[in-house]
Parts: structure tokens; C-alpha cells; sequence
RNA sequence: GCCGAAGUGGCGUAAUUGGUAAACGCGCUGCGUUCAGGACGCAGUGAGGGCAACCUCGUAAGGGUUCAACUCCCUUCUUCGGCACCA
């Protein structure tokens, strides 16, 4: 009797199959097609835990049983090695984080070979090593040469922990994605890539692709597609008024007309009786002693500020008695001051007048550290203040101001209950059309909702606010004159910043609406509101009234109508921004671009590709947020390629998702020197090609380029499904534009995977130390059962809890599987097993046929299961066959094609025996004496080359069924009959039953129903 | 708040899509084999009642549709995901 001894025959196969290299795809081969694909792995330093390999094995199982199949297979893995932690650790360690990678993907290479995953490793790609990150940078060139690369000054979500900024989608709840901490606002020169472009594509292309529903659904809440309108509202009260009479007002002022006016008189009485501090200190400062121009007693805003220099935005003040008015309203002068750009010093009289020079002194300092202001020209000095911060892309500004204020809306049809109009703090035009009497107001409340976080911001428990800004506008349908408010529950990010308020139709508005007493006009009568029924808003769709001409119309016809009417222009909006592509940080690709004192910011020139990342010795970012790669001055100065003179290279680097955005190409071509992949091998990889198993029929062999198609399977976590995948969508369908790829989606089908979880249903992590190693569990048990247990624990799209006490199970079933092969690979004699029983003799071909019978069963089920990826019931049912096989005698043929089965699960095993049973010329042990035994079958390969079993419908079909008898709805007996047998059989067989006969003594039979070889009811 | 998925033995879960609830596995109980052990074998194992054949109840809770409901509909509760003022 042989053992089964796990450690050698799995370390045996995995050397003979890495040999004879026989999970390697070929390209081009005549073959059709497969290419399955996981997410390649980020090589982290704790190693592999046991949820690590869950998808793996899953799509092991899919490519194995594809290769079967008769598929050329393409099943590859490399690491995704770009990232945070390994850079947070060289600055902890010191190490270089190329060591620090290679020791993490050797650690993580050596785990998977261990599982006998039938990768093809001869195509390992790592985003980290610069033959890869070349063409990672020569696609970003390619961005910027059609100009969807670009820099923007960006008000960035910045992480003060790990010092980078962060995308919009890393920011979860105001917080850091990875480490928590609360995000700052930060204004930096970013690199930026223009996905908007491809909103509308991104969105609607879903509709193509095979992809989970919910999937689908988190790509399309990204997006967020709206279609409405623009519409333009002229605003009736704008200001400031230009001062009437020209060279009235010195051009140097600092507020509106009217402020000016009021405040001028009180601010030359000032100057004229100054304090004995004011005095001294104007002594100081006047005449451009210091080189610096300071005026005395100016108007700023709504304001007298004792001294400002213009020049550099800087306001002196010497707190005294004089001006115990304003002292109470520091707060809101301070606030204000700060939103228009002026910084302030406070001294108290005392040190003016006790120590002069140090007062001097600091001024001067604080001067030089200020940068040159503008001295805006009239009428312009308070606008374009929030322009700066702008999160939006030019295209999606309000524009400039001609008198209309632009809001966006999806529901034209109740423009005639618009009641009001509301901007964003944000919106450029705020100062433009607030009136000086609300000024104040405004920009209180403006920087009010500027210091707010966004998650203070979006907590929609709290009340809404607003503030009037005392401009009115006209509303376009009926000429009706709508007060203007801003508010912060106008998003800043989203349409025109500007919205319409009606509130009778809209929640958001009916609410703001009722706390300001604003009016509520009802427009549209709800179709699908029940008689009598009444809301104090109603947001569906309905018949239009109080709406002029468009009254008793239906309200999605209404929308066009409307539009045409009023000059609006209808829009689709999408929620989506561009993706800010930079980092500063050391571990990322370099952003192949050079900064040139003469000809401004060059590519590197395609031959100059990759650039390569220097070494450092210090990978701290700075504490200015700039990368640790400007320190290095070696690499930082370079020649300009266009003049040859003096330039610096960018500094920045990629996000990294850079590298995972294109690397299911490079696996088609990894070792291609000219290209990121040849366009052949894309060809054949990606489309799809004629063969039997090909979706939707379409089997005709199209362009390049014209092609749908793209990898046949991905499966990945959930974690990703969102960003990951837009933006490889996006990098796919831009390289598809250059004609590069020949398919317009990358992905034709998307599934995922459930998390395995840690005791207590929690994520493994190593900080809670219920890390389980797959090491340790597959020298005790074996990669087969470990493999057979992840796919028997549960759904595969579900998480579950790992239980290292439930895998004795796998084990016993691969044992099972082991004992039944001795039994087959001897000559139909007694055999004696393990414990002294006898295994059940029986005379050769009799009983045969009902293990066949549940084995073409078992074929069936099993083959449906894989392609639904419900491994757990595929291999329940394969337990339950083994179950038979163990009871019974089984013919050698039959075995087989039950190891064929087993054979994508536990392919080591499977292996061994198909190699044991099918040389029958060798007794074991002369296999085993043989260093490297035959593979497979007589003159065959291995089993995992051969072909997948077929299941015979006939066998399937019973001829004898068990069925059940119902009286009134519950079971009372079973009887036997012959398959397809009709209901009257049934009927007379069912009334000869003693206990049915029982039930239906004496009583009248009312119905009965009969389900064809399933069950007879009988109510009576 | 909105949307989605789910809730089944002591545990992981299954159920031909409206047709015998609990397959398969873990655990547990008994017996067997063994000097012993269990990563062995056989049998049992939803709850309650009965010596038994059998009977009653049972898929989060309640109600409904149906000859028949884990499955469909309504209400409520719980859990987990996603979105979260996107006009």
C-alpha cells in the first residue's frame, strides 16, 4: 500500500511541470485563445496570508479546466511594487527599496510556486524594473503630446501623515484612504490626466461588457452622468457700481465705491490725529524708507487699517484705544482680511513706542518673506480672489461675467417654481453681484464654509445654511425677480456651482427654503401620487401647471420644450474630475518631463526612455511636500534636449496606479524592447478568436483596431473595482484612439472575490496577529488541500471566516481519492485496506453503471459550476462521487475521468495518480525508481493536458425515480416508478400506498397535481 | 437618508429557481479496529413527543398569494456592503 505523501509528490510535480514548462502560453499559436487574469499582487513585507490565494486558485481552476478545454491559455503574474509601504519602510530602514522588493517578491514567488498555481511565470512582469516603467513613462508621454497631460494648480487633498497628496477617490470620509488621518487642503502644482475627456465613453461602454451588476453600478456612481440643461439667469442688481466720475477715486483703493466714499472722510481725520504710537511708528515706515511703499490709515474692504504696504498685502496694526469699534469685530475683520489675501501684524503700543527697532526689524523680516502682490486695478480688487482654488477644469468654469449667473439642473420642467437662485461659496461671481451692504456678510459666511472640512461640510444632519447677497436675478420663464443666496450645500465640484432653487419640487431646496422663508411654488401635479395624496415637495415626474403656456403638459416632454423657450442649452454633466497623477515621493516612476529655463517644460525625448529613478540616500519627503528627488542635484540638472542649456527634470512622480493601468498588455509581449507590446501578439491575446466556446457568436476575425474583445476573464477584489478599473478602462480606450490596442474595452468579463477573514470575522492583519501563513498549512496538509478547502469554504464572491480546524475535511476526501486509486490500479482482487476491511468485490461490470450513472452527473454539474465559479458545490459534488467510488467498484476508465475532474482542483494529486494508473506496463515501484516518471497517459501528457471529460445525456437520465406523495401539501410517502411514467400510473400506484390510502379514506379527492418525475399532491 | 445583498441545525453552507428543507463538510454521540492515539472505519445527529411505526413544529418576526413558499408579494427587525446635499 503507498502512502500518500504530500511534500514529495507535490515538490515533484511542481519541478517537472516549471521543466517542461507546460503552463507557458504561446503566442500566436493556431490554438484558440484564453487569457485569464488576477490582479497582480503588491509584495508586501508581511509575505502571503491564506486570503492571498483565494483568487488565484479560483482562476487557476478556470484556466486549468480551459486548458482542457483545448484553449492556449494565457494565465500570467507579476507584482505590483510601486507603493507606500515599501517606501514608508526604507525610510524607517534605510534599505533601498529595490532590495526591499526583490526580498518581498522572492518571498511572495516562492508561497505561490508552493500552491502549484498554473501561472506562466516566464512572463513575471515587477512595475518596478525600468524595462517595465519605460513604456509606463512613454504612454504618459503619449498623454501629453494629445494634451491630456497637464499641470494645473490644484487645491490637492493633502495627508500631513504621509506627507502626499491624495486623489479625490483616496480620501474616504474626509480621511486618509490608507492611514487615517484627517486630509488638509493644500494648494500645490500638480500633474493632471484629463479621464473627463472620456467620461461620456467610460460611461456608456459599460453597457458592452460583462461585468457584475454591482460593479457596473460603483463605475457608474463614479461617473455620474446627469443629462439637463444650462441656464442663464440675468442678475438685475450688480455690483460694485463703478464710481461715476473717473480719477475721483485714487487707483490704489482697496474696497468698493461706496465703502470708499463713507469711509474716506473718517480715514483722513485719522491720519490727521494720530496716536503717539501711529506717529512713531509712520516715522518708521513712510517714504519708502525701507524700500517698501506703506500708506497710513487706508480703507480696505469695510475697514481702516492703521498701515499697509500694498506691495506684498501686508497690514500693520497697533492695538489702542482708538479703535474700540473695530477691536470688537476682530474676528470678522481678521477673516476677511485673511480671504482677500493680506497678512496682519499686531503690535500693542507699548512696543511701539518702547522698542522701535525690534518692531522695524520684524516688519522688514516678515516683508521679505512675502511675495510680490498685485495691486489690482479698480473695480477688480476683491474678485478673482477664490479663481486659484478652482477644482474645476477651465471648460467647466462659470465664465466670465456678462450680467448672467449659469446653473445647471436636470429638471428644466419646474423652472417656473425657481424661487431663487444659489451659488456656491465657491462660484467666482460671489463678489461680483453681492451688494456692499451685504458684503460683509458674505464673506463671513464665505470664509466660514472655506475653514469648514469637507466632512463637516457634507454631514447632512446639520441644518442648512446660506446668506443673501442682495442681487436679485430674473427668471427666465416668467420674468419673476428671484433673490440670489449662496450656500454651502451648493457643491463646489459639481455642474456651475450655481443651482436654481425649487424648493416645492427638490428636498434639498424645500428645506432650505422653509428655514429662510423663502416662497414654495408648486409646478408639477404628480402622476404617480395616490388620490388625495399630498407632499410638501414631490420629486417625480407629473403634468405641469402654473407654468404659463406649458401648463397641462407633461413634464418629460416639458423638458426640451422648456429649454428651447428660455435659451437654455441642454448638457450632460458628470461628477467625474480629472485624475491628479503626481506625487511627491521617491517610489513611483519618474514623470519623464524636463523643465528648461528657455523653452519651458520638454519631454524627455522618446530614446531617453526610462528615466531611470536615481538612488538616494534619504527617502523622507520634504516637509514642503516636494519629493526627496529635488535633493539630488546629479540627476535633477540636466541638459534642456531642445537648446542644450540649463534645465531640472520634474521631480515628481506617478501614482501607483500608474503601472497597474496597462499591465494586462505587457503580459501579451513582456519582453518586447520596442514597443510596450507588439500589435500581433495584442491581437491574438485580446481578441477573440473563432472558436466554439466564443460569447455572442461573433466569430468573424475583425481589423485591428475595430475589434470587440479584450482579456476573456478578470477577476479581482472588490476594494478595486472602482478606481482601478476606470482608470485602466481610460488608459485602454486612449491607446485604443492611437490605435495601439485593437479593442475598445481591456476587460470583456469582471468578476470578484470575497475576503477570507481572520477569527472574529475580521480582516488578517498583522497587527491583530490572526494572520494564518499558507506555509505552514501546506506543510502539514498540502497545496492540494489547502486548495480544495478555499474553493469548498464558501461562495466564492462571499468572505468567509478561515477555519483551520474545518480543512481536516479536504484531507480526508483527498485520501479518500488515494485509497480509491490503489483499489483501481490493481487487478480486480480483494484488497485489503487501511484498518483490515475488505473492499466490497464485485463481479466485474455489474453495479458499474450506477457509479457511471453519478459520475456523467458529476461531469455535468461540475462543468456548469466551474464557468458560474461555484467551486464550493463543484466540489461537494465531487466529494459525493468519491463517496460512491469508495463504496463501490469503479472501472479504471471512469476513475479517470473522475482525476480529470479533480484535476483543476487538486493538481498534484491528480498528477500522481493519473501517472500511477496509466502506465500500467511499470509497476509503482519501478516508477518510482524512475527520476522523472513518464508524464500521463501511455504515449500521452500529463492530465493537465489532457482532454476534459464529456458528459452522455442518455446516462444521465434515470429510469426509476423516487416520488413523492403529498396529501394536501405534505408527504406522506414515497413511491418508485419508471421514469417519464404517466400521471395515471402515478395516480394508481399513489392510491395503492398503504399510508397514502389511509390519508384518503372515506374522503373526497378534490385536486391532484403532478409534477412530471417529481411529486404528486393529493388534496382532499 | 437612499440603493443593493443577505438572514436556513452547534458551525461553514446546499436546495434542480415555486415542488420531499438541511446535500457536502466541520463538530458532537455511540460502536468497531487499535497496546495506544486519530489526519481510521461504521452508524447516528434540526427541535419536541412516542417502546415503535409514526406525529407535531421548523428556513429572522408577522401577514398574504398558492394544491404547494427558504424561494413570489406586503410590513417590521437585524447584519454586511455601496452611495451619501452630484440639483
Amino acid at each position: 500500500m503507498r502512502e500518500y505523501d504530500h511534500k514529495k509528490i507535490e515538490k515533484k510535480w511542481q519541478e517537472i511541470w516549471e521543466k517542461k514548462g507546460i503552463y507557458h502560453a504561446k503566442d500566436l499559436s493556431s490554438k484558440p485563445k484564453y487569457y485569464s487574469l488576477i490582479e497582480f499582487p503588491y509584495p508586501s513585507g508581511d509575505g502571503l496570508h491564506v486570503g492571498h490565494p483565494r483568487p488565484y486558485i479560483g482562476m487557476d481552476v478556470i484556466s486549468r479546466t480551459r486548458r482542457l478545454q483545448g484553449f492556449n491559455v494565457l494565465y500570467p503574474i507579476g507584482w505590483d511594487a510601486f507603493g507606500l509601504p515599501t517606501e514608508n519602510y526604507a525610510i524607517k530602514t534605510g534599505l533601498d527599496p529595490r532590495v526591499v522588493t526583490k526580498k518581498n517578491s522572492d518571498t511572495f514567488r516562492r508561497q505561490i510556486k508552493s500552491l502549484g498555481i498554473s501561472f506562466d511565470w516566464s512572463r513575471e512582469i515587477n512595475t518596478t524594473d525600468p524595462k517595465y516603467y519605460k513604456w509606463t513613462q512613454w504612454i504618459f508621454l503619449q498623454f501629453l503630446k494629445k494634451g491630456l497631460a497637464y499641470k494645473a494648480k490644484m487645491t490637492i487633498n493633502w495627508c500631513p501623515k504621509d506627507k502626499i497628496g491624495l486623489a479625490n477617490e483616496e480620501v474616504v470620509n474626509g480621511c486618509c484612504e490608507r492611514c487615517g488621518t484627517v486630509v488638509e487642503q493644500r494648494e500645490k502644482e500638480q500633474w493632471m490626466l484629463a479621464i473627463t475627456k472620456y467620461a461620456d465613453r467610460l460611461y456608456k461602454d459599460l453597457d458592452e461588457v460583462d461585468y457584475l451588476p454591482q460593479i457596473k453600478l460603483g463605475q457608474r456612481n463614479w461617473i455620474w452622468r446627469s443629462e439637463g440643461a444650462e441656464i442663464q439667469f440675468k442678475i438685475i442688481h450688480p455690483s460694485p457700481t463703478l464710481p461715476q466720475e473717473k480719477g475721483e477715486i485714487p487707483g490704489y483703493h482697496t474696497t468698493d465705491p461706496k465703502n470708499f466714499r463713507l469711509l474716506q472722510e473718517k480715514a483722513v481725520e485719522m491720519r490727521e490725529n494720530p496716536t503717539e504710537a501711529e506717529r512713531k511708528l509712520w516715522q518708521e515706515l513712510k517714504g519708502n524708507k525701507n524700500n517698501f511703499h506703506f500708506r497710513q490709515q487706508h480703507i480696505i474692504n469695510k475697514f481702516i487699517v492703521d498701515f499697509v504696504c500694498l506691495s506684498k498685502n501686508l497690514i500693520i496694526e497697533i492695538d489702542g484705544d482708538m479703535h474700540d469699534l473695530q477691536k470688537e469685530k476682530d474676528a470678522e475683520r481678521s477673516d476677511i482680511f485673511k480671504i482677500l489675501g493680506f497678512e496682519v501684524i499686531r503690535f500693542r503700543n507699548e512696543e511701539v513706542l518702547e522698542n522701535i527697532d525690534s518692531v522695524v526689524k520684524r516688519i522688514i523680516k516678515k516683508l521679505d518673506s512675502l511675495n510680490e502682490a498685485k495691486v489690482l486695478p479698480l473695480g477688480e480688487d476683491l474678485g478673482g480672489v477664490f479663481d486659484s482654488t478652482h477644482p474645476l477644469t477651465p471648460s467647466q468654469r462659470e465664465g466670465e461675467f456678462d450680467g448672467n449667473i449659469t446653473v445647471f439642473t436636470t429638471r428644466p420642467d419646474t423652472i417656473f417654481g425657481a424661487t431663487y437662485l444659489v451659488l456656491s461659496p465657491e462660484h467666482s461671481l460671489v463678489e461680483k453681484i453681492t451688494t456692499s451692504e451685504q458684503m460683509s456678510y458674505v464673506i463671513n459666511y464665505v470664509t466660514k464654509s472655506k475653514n469648514k472640512n469637507k466632512q463637516e461640510r457634507v454631514n447632512l444632519e446639520k441644518e442648512k445654511t446660506g446668506v443673501f447677497t442682495g442681487a436679485y436675478a430674473i427668471n427666465p420663464s416668467n420674468k419673476e425677480k428671484i433673490p440670489v443666496w449662496i450656500a454651502d450645500y451648493v457643491l463646489s465640484t459639481y455642474g456651475t456651482r450655481a443651482i436654481m432653487g425649487v424648493p416645492a419640487h427638490d428636498e434639498r431646496d424645500f428645506e432650505f427654503a422653509k428655514k429662510y422663508k423663502l416662497p414654495i411654488k408648486q409646478v408639477i401635479t404628480g402622476a404617480d401620487l395616490l388620490e388625495g395624496e399630498s407632499k410638501d415637495f414631490y420629486e417625480g415626474g407629473g403634468v405641469l401647471s402654473n407654468s404659463g403656456k406649458f401648463d397641462g403638459m407633461d413634464s418629460e416632454k416639458a423638458k426640451k420644450e422648456i429649454i428651447k423657450f428660455i435659451g437654455g442649452k441642454e448638457k450632460v454633466t458628470f461628477k467625474l474630475r480629472d485624475w491628479v497623477f503626481s506625487r511627491q515621493r521617491y517610489w513611483g516612476e519618474p514623470i519623464p518631463v524636463i523643465h528648461c529655463e528657455k523653452c519651458g517644460m520638454v519631454p524627455v525625448p522618446e530614446k531617453d526612455l526610462p528615466v531611470e529613478l536615481p538612488k538616494v540616500k534619504n527617502y523622507q519627503p520634504t516637509d514642503s511636500g516636494e519629493s526627496p528627488l529635488v535633493n539630488i542635484t546629479k540627476w535633477v540638472n540636466v541638459k534642456c534636449p531642445i537648446c542644450g542649456g540649463k534645465a531640472k527634470r520634474e521631480t515628481d512622480t506617478m501614482p501607483n496606479w500608474a503601472g497597474s493601468s496597462w499591465y494586462y498588455l505587457r503580459y501579451a509581449d513582456p519582453k518586447n524592447k520596442k514597443e510596450f507590446a507588439g500589435k500581433k501578439n495584442l491581437k491574438y491575446w485580446l481578441t477573440p478568436p473563432p472558436s466554439p466556446l466564443q460569447r455572442k457568436g461573433k466569430s468573424k476575425v475583425l481589423p485591428f483596431g475595430e475589434d470587440i474583445g479584450g482579456v476573456d476573464w478578470y477577476n479581482g477584489g472588490n476594494e478595486h473595482t472602482t478606481l482601478h478599473l476606470l482608470y485602466s478602462r481610460f488608459w485602454h480606450k486612449f491607446l485604443y484612439d492611437l490605435k495601439l490596442v485593437p479593442t475598445n474595452e481591456p476587460y470583456m468579463k469582471r468578476t470578484s472575490h470575497g475576503m477570507i477573514l481572520g477569527e472574529g470575522g475580521v480582516k488578517m492583519s498583522k497587527s491583530l496577529g490572526n494572520v494564518i501563513n499558507p506555509d505552514d498549512i501546506v506543510k502539514t496538509y498540502g497545496a492540494d488541500t489547502l486548495r480544495i478547502y478555499e474553493m469548498f469554504m464558501g461562495p466564492f464572491d462571499q468572505s468567509v471566516v478561515w477555519s483551520t480546524e474545518s480543512i481536516i475535511g479536504a484531507r480526508r476526501f483527498i485520501e479518500k481519492v488515494w485509497r480509491i486509486g490503489n483499489k483501481v490500479n490493481l487487478p480486480p482482487t480483494p484488497f485489503p485496506r487501511k484498518g483490515g476491511r475488505i473492499t466490497k468485490v464485485l463481479p466485474l461490470g455489474e453495479d458499474l453503471g450506477e457509479v457511471k450513472k453519478l459520475l456523467h452527473k458529476t461531469i455535468k454539474k461540475v462543468s456548469e459550476d466551474i464557468e458560474a465559479m461555484r467551486f464550493n458545490t463543484a466540489v461537494s459534488t465531487l466529494m459525493i462521487l468519491a463517496n460512491e467510488m469508495d463504496r463501490s467498484e469503479v472501472s479504471l476508465a471512469d476513475y479517470k475521468k473522475f482525476l480529470q475532474l479533480l484535476a483543476p482542483f487538486a493538481p498534484h494529486i491528480t498528477e500522481e495518480l493519473w501517472s500511477l494508473i496509466t502506465s500500467p506496463q511499470l509497476s509503482p515501484k519501478g516508477r518510482e525508481k524512475l527520476k522523472s516518471p513518464p508524464l500521463g497517459e501511455v504515449g500521452g501528457g500529463s492530465i493537465h493536458l489532457s482532454t476534459w471529460p464529456k458528459w452522455d445525456a442518455n446516462l444521465i437520465k434515470d429510469e426509476e425515480v423516487k416520488i413523492a406523495v403529498q396529501l394536501n401539501g405534505k408527504v406522506r410517502a414515497e413511491i418508485l416508478a419508471q421514469a417519464d411514467a404517466t400521471e395515471e400510473d402515478i395516480k394508481k400506484k399513489a392510491f395503492l400506498n398503504e399510508s397514502v390510502a389511509k390519508y384518503i379514506a372515506g374522503k373526497e379527492i378534490r385536486k391532484v397535481i403532478y409534477i412530471k418525475n417529481r411529486l404528486m399532491n393529493i388534496v382532499v
